[in-house]
RNA sequence: GAGCGAUUAGCUCAGCUGGUAGAGCGCUACAUUGACAUUGUAGAGGUCACAGGUUCAAGUCCUGUAUCGCUCACCA
């Protein structure tokens, strides 16, 4: 038997499975081999130059922080595709980045500044932060990249791209004046979100709404004024020009039409009383105050009731900007300075506590202002020729808005969804859009490439000239992102990355950022070159503890990916994060689980060791003669392999992580390996040296397959295997068992 | 307010196009120092949320109810 045999294993087999003694080692072999790069396969035929390209753009994690357990769940995925279909033979392109994330990159070093040095960015002045934006951002990009390799991510780092870097800069202007040019980018002067906590304004997405207590006050404007309103924000009325009723209402239909004028909180106001049909007669007294500056419902009324007079009375600090008892107070501090009038005037009729779902800014945490504001907009709604498309349902040459496109592009199937019930949430949302505000009042970002010179305006790429003064507005982060898949390629040069790798095969990423990115992706790749963006959308759910909760610091249930490496090993990380994590569930991680994938990673490491060591004196060249057990074994092997393959090809990652996993299990090392123990050992030795052969067929395919989950162990073990039973020096690249 | 999803073993979840229930962890008992104690074998444990319906047959399809969760909208 196989003790003869015994040096010729190698010493590393002798103690248990140590991830950390292998996986840096690793990683860095892979690397150097450069076969990351698909171009390198190919030049080496291992992969050939006319077989099918499968590319995945990777979601830019942000320059903000650190990875966290949806990174590592992400990067788990992406890369069990990518080794799958490397191995496969395909032409591989996995395209790292990082994301500059402007708003939340800025604000985390403005915070940072303001605690240790106590200064605002103004007192820094633009230039100085930018540079201490910068610094930050560098330094985090480190971070991050390191923590991403450390996770085994087989990304092709040759072709590396940041949002800010040169050449995406050049794509983000291109698309900017590309789309003004077309009026699909409109400068406009409507109400906006208005931050006053990050000082900018935020598009409709970045809102979250919280429920507060709020008290909705019903009060009368003057003794004369025969209708009361109800509101909870008593500040905003120095600033109405109308009040809104039912058009049917009974109650209020004489006075449509009259105006009345009076003294409001020291503030002289004029108020027409319109009608109009969204006035819901029920709620409060059935009659709306309009301030039509400080309400997005408000400006609307306005509009349709022909009212142009719109009085700002808040400016961007949440400051009261009207003369009298009111000047210069903050809107909180108003509201309980026209109360106390009201109840001294005697016109407070009643106040009622009410649950109030309150704006806030998604980043700052700041109460939402809505004011009236000269912003820069990307029309959803107006048409313009789509000169190319390869998106089903859109014919080249034809008249579409974005809005079109964008339905037309999931409607078709030129792009699904998975699972699919997102493709309903994803109509639901474009059905709702409205014009998007892609202008930001902060520092860091693109800058939007338009100039002027007093009231004369260009939009271009290069300065017209020392004269002319550039916007100091920057773009919204998504607008950047959106070109992500494409911009990386090269565009808007032609080049054969663009051509061979867009559309891109898969997309994967947190069902959290469908409408911020997905959309806005399907968006511009549809607009700028007439594609859809993917053929696949996979999105994964968020990662939650054992009971379910969502991991948060102030719980105290997070789990860090890489401590998780440190103590269990990166491909029982990985294996954690997939196992039992179906797309767009979300995911439940506990450190148990980990630990239970490390015990099998140790595992497959005993049965490499039995079955190196069983096959260690076998002569491949003799004839071989399989029993029909022999066959049988085989049979189920290739079934095995078989279900994993249509698993990961139809992105059941869950299924086939998990098949793979018990067959290598409870019925390889279970079955086949102890039924082969007494003919291993005993005389007959073709009986011997066919089981011997199915031994290593078994564990050749075995590593093979677990190794797009558990990339390490597997290259480990190959790495010590004799080179006889190998078609490739890595197994990284070895050929896909059938 | 609208839409969507979930409800299956103590816990976390599979169960795809319908044929009388599965996995992992946990639990119990036993075994085991020649691949592996990061082990093996065996076992207990479920009226598949509830009520109807379609069908020869329903966790699996349809309708309704309840509870939980998510997303979107937001009315002063």
């Amino acid at each position: 038997m196989a003790e003869n045999n015994q040096p010729n294993i190698p010493e590393v087999f002798l103690s248990p499975y140590n991830p950390e003694a292998h996986e840096d080692t690793l990683y860095a072999m892979w690397n150097d081999s450069g076969y990351f790069n698909p171009d390198n396969c190919v030049k080496d035929g291992i992969a050939d130059p006319e077989a099918e390209p499968f590319s995945i753009v990777l979601p830019p994690p942000n320059v903000t922080g650190t990875l966290h357990m949806g990174h590592a769940a992400m990067l788990a995925i992406e890369d069990i595709l990518v080794r799958y279909h490397r191995m496969k033979g395909h032409r591989t392109l996995w395209l790292p980045g990082t994301d500059s994330a402007a708003i939340a990159t800025q604000s985390k070093v403005e915070k940072i500044i303001q605690k240790e040095e106590k200064k605002s960015r103004h007192d820094l002045g633009r230039e100085e932060l930018l540079r201490r934006v910068d610094a930050f951002a560098e330094e985090s990009k480190e971070t991050i990249i390191g923590q991403t390799e450390k996770m085994g991510s087989s990304l092709d780092w040759s072709r590396y791209a940041f949002t800010l870097d040169e050449q995406r800069y050049h794509a983000v202007m291109t698309a900017f004046v590309n789309m003004f040019n077309d009026g699909l980018i409109y400068r406009g002067d409507r109400i906006v979100n208005w931050d006053p906590k990050g000082q900018t304004t935020i598009s409709d997405d970045e809102i979250v709404y919280e429920e507060r207590q709020a008290k909705l006050y019903t009060f009368k404007y003057s003794q004369d004024f025969p209708i009361a309103v109800a509101t909870t924000r008593p500040e905003t009325k120095v600033g109405d020009t109308a009040v809104a009723v039912h058009p049917d209402d009974e109650r209020y239909k004489k006075y449509i039409g009259q105006t009345f004028d009076f003294t409001f909180c020291d503030v002289p106001v004029s108020v027409q009383i319109v009608a109009d049909s969204e006035v819901d007669p029920e709620f409060g007294t059935g009659a709306v105050g309009v301030t039509p500056a400080h309400s997005k419902t408000d400006w609307d009324i306005a509009d349709r009731a022909g009212i142009t007079r719109r009085p700002q009375i808040i400016n961007e600090y949440a400051k009261m900007t009207v003369e009298g008892r009111l000047n210069n107070l903050k809107t909180t501090v108003a509201r309980e300075e026209v109360v106390k009038w009201l109840e001294e005037e005697g016109l407070l009729k009643s106040v009622e506590d009410i649950k109030q779902n309150v704006s806030t800014a998604e980043r700052t945490g700041g109460i939402i202002e809505p004011l009236p504001k000269l912003q820069w907009w990307i029309n959803v709604n107006k048409k313009f020729t789509q000169k190319h498309s390869e998106i089903p349902g859109i014919e080249s040459g034809s008249d579409v808005t974005l809005k079109e496109l964008m339905i037309a592009a999931v409607e078709n199937d030129g792009v699904s969804i998975l699972p699919e019930r997102f493709e309903r949430v994803y109509y639901n949302w474009i059905t709702n859009l409205n014009d998007w505000c892609i202008s930001r009042q902060i520092w860091y970002g693109h800058r939007i490439p338009a100039w002027y010179k007093g009231d004369e305006m260009k939009v271009q790429i290069e300065s017209p000239g020392d004269d002319w003064e550039q916007e100091s507005d920057t773009l919204d982060t998504w607008f950047s992102s959106g070109l992500w898949t494409f911009s990386t390629l090269g565009w808007p040069e032609q080049t054969d990355d663009l051509k061979t790798y867009h559309p891109t095969t898969v997309l994967e990423t947190g069902y959290d950022i469908l409408f911020f990115w997905v959309a806005r992706m399907i968006l511009m790749s549809g607009y700028h070159l007439g594609q859809v963006p993917f053929k696949n959308v996979y999105l994964h759910g968020l990662v939650r503890d054992s009971q379910n909760r969502k991991m948060s610091k102030s719980l105290g249930n997070t789990l860090d990916p890489l401590d998780m490496i440190a103590k269990y090993g990166a491909d029982a990380t990985r294996l954690s994060l997939i196992v039992g994590a179906a797309p767009g569930n979300d995911m439940p991680l506990s450190e148990d689980k980990v630990r239970a994938y490390k015990k099998f990673a140790n595992k497959l490491w005993n049965i490499s060791r039995f079955v190196l060591t069983s096959i260690a004196d076998a002569d491949w060249e003799q004839e071989l003669q399989l029993s029909e057990r022999d066959e049988e074994i085989l049979k189920e092997l290739r079934m095995k392999i078989a279900e994993v393959s249509e698993d990961i090809e139809k992105f059941s990652l869950y299924l086939a992580a998990e098949k793979a996993y018990h067959y290598v299990w409870h019925d390889l090392a279970d079955k086949v390996l102890e039924e082969s123990k007494p003919i291993l050992n005993g005389a007959d030795t073709a009986v011997r040296f066919a089981r011997q052969y199915v031994l290593k067929e078994c564990l050749v395919a075995s590593l093979k397959m677990l190794h797009p989950f558990m990339p390490f162990v597997t290259e480990t073990v190959w790495q010590h295997a004799p080179e006889a039973i190998k078609d490739q020096k890595l197994l990284m690249v070895a050929k896909w068992p059938n």
